[in-house]
RNA sequence: GGGCCUGUGGCGGAACUGGCAGACGCGGCGGACUUAAAAUCCGCUCCCUCAUUUGAGGGGUGUGGGUUCGAAUCCCACUGGGCCCA
């Protein structure tokens, strides 16, 4: 065992090499002898397979049901005790929809394209797909092991050739799309291009494209499609792409040759190697995943999610509604625009906005530095510029770090209150959000506040709280009353925030001088990599720089063979792919674009960037229901049925093709388990591609997962100090009740933490099947506690559910023998047992309500109470009692169930049989034993008919003996009775 | 700093919608079996006091308050832990 912590011996490994064991007695040499033999028996029969449409045997009247796990990246490390906890789960909930009649859909892939395969390639000189093609062998050999019942046929990596052909495809259909804001939906751009050749909408670049830095971008400045160049054509229809080419401020690692996200660099460093980082500006692939903001948003309403998960999920959106606001420049720049605009939620402050601040990376800054105004420190603005570039956005929003800028020499008008204003340049404004400018309001903003007060700038109060405040010297953010807010055009004064936001816009309007906006804080999606182990784009460059996509029937592009993985040490960003020049540099005819798009000599570069670690998880759930499907991403017949239920639970392929939201589910996974460090990512991505496809229709359904659960951590015991740092599990001893630091003698008190090999409280999978077997196994597991919570892994506590197999296995086979215990009463055998009947009728209603609501601990808990009956009964138990409840055992324990259900005389399979039913008069006692409680203490019990009324209960209470000796000398002031629950009387 | 979740025996946890707190498992204690130990099986096991053959009483779900006939559960404040955002 690699858990150090449990010092005492192994019991099941003692068991089963103690001596004087019974030699029949369930042990792990047992289990790992039954384990395997039913895993083949399931493989041989088929015993999981999902019939799709058109299969043989498919029955359209059956019920569906897809359960998806998170499909793993399979590490070289193999399989974590994390892993099994949410499939096992998922495993039970699946094998028990097949007993009660469901068609399962519950496939396992691998999200295999990756950076730890390109590092151990880095190091190695092996190729990524040999090592990765190693993990998944191993990876799919435990998850064997733990006897779950996938529908392997249907496996894929998103390596796969013919996998990632289509996550290229995808990648094409994005960029041949555009988002239409009428429609509120993606449409081909081609679309675009008729309606502005028809003269239907303004020809202008896309006022949204974020990296059109001009406000202005939106206005219409050619009248006539026909009469633009075919080049500036190209320029506006590509600002309208969901994928397309931007240039991003990266943070460039050159050591490490590749870009980092901002959470991988630490005070200019890169977190791994603390080698320097600079900013960049890098040509970057985007997703337009920002036009989907309000669809994201409004749809995790239609969800059922976790709430926390969808809070995030909003959160990240970030939706505000404000306002924005042109300042006129005062002398501005020549060739600059007239006004500066600004975002803000607070337009109803515009009075007490004092001065104006830059983003360093603003596009009128250069302008500024080419024109400065007398006597400005050019040298010092340039100086700041240059090192805001280089420091990370969250550096640069953090609240406690002093606040730095420049100021510009230029002035703006407020519109409102007609005054001259300075515009500074400082960095805590960014220029990705809003529009990299803002209006500063140090009276009731805590970041211009503090900025105000540094260089000395005026704080003009604008609000007034209704309530005065505790502390009057805060800062007030919050709404209040309009107060020093009048202006020549307009007056706020007097005015509730909310209503001088509406006066406010309203003026802005009527003056030209802003408008209503909703901003939000989801940014555009950096989709390319510098990395080697990932899908290649399906697009080139020609000589000009211009970008043309391969055509979808030369798809896969697929990566070349590379002599080494080192990345490219450079100053300037360079992919990884860029050394293989061969394969790089190419014709259009080699790269597969189309002859009407160019010549196919033409000389092009192939796009050398890879795509991230998300894409290949962004669609395999649709895969799964056609896996093999050559002519289109999924199957159109499969994925119906699959991915649209209705609400009703009915199957769905009789009705119309269209999503109709009273009869549908929203969404067509339905149930998806994975971990909460999903929440916002791949979850978020994931629905943008879904809804991106469905806009094109061809998927059926406007949202992937209909239900989201999410597994706990499995986390481990270790060691903590008094100074709370962590101390590895075997590097302690226990010196009578205290636990010591071995090395020093010092105490330290046991706490949670997660599994790290640092700590060495790492529990490996093969080693506890070893021990137990996978029954064992998956029985600990989902019997620590409820599925969502986080907890700690006990070795030790695992033997409590062995011995609940062994007591089960005791009841159907002898031990001294190996045949048949006696214990059971032959089938044919016509022995009734009331008590049992009843207790096997609760544990039915209880497992079924908590498989449906995923309280798997509590099921097992229940089904150990009838174990533990049956075993203790004298009499022999009734032959369909004990079949009964192995097929309730059975998605727990599918093995040990399988075993004694053949032993039974049974020749077809447990996984195939058919959930018993309930009773509901055979869930309750004829007559319950009612608590009396005296003045809300339990004082007595009495027995009353189950059915017993109100006025009959209370008879019973008041003439219990007990009851009448308590209450003597007492006045009863109030009685109350809760049929069924208890009675209170209230005396004095 | 803001938001969300959470605190129940020695441990993991249970308790439907406010109705007998501690199901079930671990550990511990006692017993059976054994030359002995392990394994297995049986019994007891929230704490305190008195009685100890049955038992009787009191306290108890992080702390303090509130609502209620009745609170682990609902409300307020505090406090410890976790997660997310900043």
């Amino acid at each position: 065992m690699s858990q150090p912590a449990s010092a005492k011996p192994d019991t099941a490994d003692a068991a089963s090499r103690g001596r004087e064991q019974p030699p029949h007695r369930y042990s792990a040499a047992v289990a790992n002898e039954i384990e395997p033999r039913w895993q083949e028996r399931w493989e041989q029969a088929d015993a999981f397979r999902a019939l799709n449409p058109g299969d043989a045997g498919f029955d359209p009247q059956q019920r569906k049901f897809y359960c998806l796990d998170m499909f793993p990246y399979p590490s070289g490390a193999g399989l974590h005790v994390g892993h099994p906890e949410g499939y096992t789960a998922s495993d039970i909930i699946c094998r028990f929809h097949r007993l009660r009649g469901a068609n399962v859909l519950h496939p396992m892939g691998w999200d295999a394209f990756g950076l730890p395969a390109e590092q151990y390639a880095i190091q190695t000189g092996v190729h990524p797909a040999i090592t990765t093609r190693k993990a998944i062998d191993n990876f799919r050999r435990q998850l064997k092991r733990f006897g779950f019942s996938y529908d392997w046929s249907r496996e894929f990596a998103t390596i796969d050739e013919d996998y990632y052909r289509w996550t290229q495809w995808i990648w094409l259909k994005a960029y041949d799309s555009w988002f239409d804001p009428d429609a509120n939906r993606a449409r081909p751009i081609a679309d675009l291009e008729a309606a502005f050749a028809r003269g239907d909408r303004v020809i202008a670049m896309n006022p949204e494209h974020a990296a059109d830095a001009d406000p202005h971008a939106g206005e219409g400045r050619w009248p006539d499609w026909n009469a633009v160049d075919p080049a500036t054509r190209r320029v506006i229809l590509d600002s309208y792409r969901l994928a397309y080419v931007a240039t991003q401020t990266v943070n460039w690692c050159p050591k490490l040759g590749t870009a980092l996200a901002n959470e991988e660099v630490i005070d200019g460093r890169s977190e791994r190697g603390g080698y320097p980082v600079v900013r960049q500006p890098l040509k970057q692939w985007m997703f337009r995943i920002t036009a989907y903001a309000e669809r994201l948003l409004e749809d995790l309403d239609r969800v059922s999610w976790p709430e926390s998960t969808r809070t995030m999920q909003r959160e990240w959106i970030g939706r505000s509604e404000g306002a924005e606001i042109d300042f006129p420049l005062i002398d501005g720049p020549p060739d600059a625009p007239d006004t500066l605009r600004v975002y803000t939620t607070r337009p109803d402050t515009i009075f007490g906005a004092t001065y104006m601040v830059l983003a360093p990376e603003h596009p009128l800054v250069a302008g500024m530095l080419a024109t400065p105004r007398p006597g400005t420190d050019v040298a010092a603005i340039r100086a700041y510029v240059e090192t805001a570039a280089n420091r990370s956005d969250i550096d640069r929003q953090a609240e406690s770090k002093v606040k730095t800028g420049v100021p510009t020499g230029f002035t703006a008008r407020n519109p409102a209150t007609g005054a001259a204003i300075p515009i500074w340049i400082a960095d805590y404004v960014l220029m990705g959000y809003g529009h990299g400018a803002i209006m500063a309001v140090p009276a009731h903003d805590e970041r211009d506040f503090e900025f105000a007060r540094a260089f000395e700038l005026p704080i003009v109060t604008v609000v007034e709280p209704i309530e005065p405040l505790d502390d009057p010297d805060t800062l007030f953010s919050g709404a209040g009353r309009a107060v020093n807010s009048s202006g020549a055009g307009v007056s706020l004064d007097g005015l509730e925030t909310a209503a001088a936001k509406t006066r406010i816009i309203e003026w802005l309007a009527t003056s030209g001088s802003g408008r209503a906006r909703v901003n939000y804080k989801l940014r555009d999606w950096l989709f390319s990599r510098q990395r080697y182990w990932g899908e290649p784009f399906p697009v080139v460059f020609d000589n000009s720089g211009m970008h043309h996509p391969v055509d979808a029937d030369h798809l896969p592009v697929t990566l070349p063979e590379m002599d080494d993985y080192a990345p490219i040490e450079s100053e300037t960003p360079t992919p990884l792919l860029g050394k293989a020049t061969a394969w790089v540099n190419t014709t259009a005819a080699e790269a597969g674009v189309t002859s009407a798009a160019l010549t196919p000599t033409t000389p092009v570069r192939r796009e050398a960037n890879t795509m991230p670690g998300w894409a290949g998880s962004c669609w395999y759930y649709l895969r799964f229901c056609s896996p093999r499907c050559e002519d289109r991403l999924v199957d159109r017949e499969a994925e119906r049925y699959w991915m649209l239920s209705r609400r009703d639970g009915a199957r769905a392929d009789t009705e119309p093709d269209a999503f109709d939201p009273d009869t549908h589910h929203v969404g067509g996974v339905d149930l998806y388990i994975g971990g909460a460090e999903h929440a916002v990512l791949h979850l978020l991505y994931a629905r943008f591609w879904h809804k991106l496809l469905y806009d094109h229709g061809l998927i059926s359904t406007p949202e992937p997962f209909g239900q989201l659960f999410h597994q706990g951590m499995i986390t481990a015991h270790a060691y903590q100090r008094p100074d709370k740092s962590l101390v590895p599990v075997d590097a302690v001893r226990e010196d009578g009740d205290r636990i010591v630091e071995i090395e020093t003698g010092e105490p330290v008190i046991r706490t949670v933490a997660k599994m790290s090999k640092s700590l060495k409280n790492v529990v490996n999978p093969d080693d506890v099947i070893a021990e137990y077997g996978a029954d064992t196994f998956r029985l600990y597991e989902m019997y620590m506690g409820p599925l969502e919570a986080s907890k700690p892994w006990n070795t030790r506590d695992m033997v409590g559910l062995f011995r609940v197999l062994q007591r089960i296995w005791r009841l159907f086979v002898d031990e001294e023998t190996g045949a048949a215990s006696g214990r059971i009463a032959p089938r044919g055998d016509d022995r009734q047992n009331e008590d049992l009947e009843r207790l096997l009728h609760r544990t039915i209603a209880g497992v079924e309500q908590d498989i449906d609501r995923i309280r798997l601990n509590t099921a097992i808990a229940k089904i150990i109470e009838l174990t533990n009956e049956l075993v203790a009964t004298p009499e022999p138990v009734p032959f369909d009692i004990a079949e009964r409840f192995l097929i309730i055992l059975s998605p727990f324990a599918p093995h040990l169930a399988e075993e004694l259900f053949s032993r039974l005389g049974h020749e077809s399979l447990i996984a195939h049989a058919t959930w018993p039913s309930f009773d509901g008069s055979m869930l309750h006692d004829d007559t319950i034993e009612l608590p009396i409680q005296i003045n809300g203490k339990v004082r007595s019990r009495v027995s009353v008919p189950a059915d017993a009324n109100e006025e009959a209960v209370r008879e019973h209470a008041l003439a219990d003996e007990r009851v009448q000796s308590l209450l003597e000398g007492l006045t009863v002031r109030k009685l109350i009775v809760v049929p069924g629950k208890i009675v209170n009387i209230i005396a004095r």
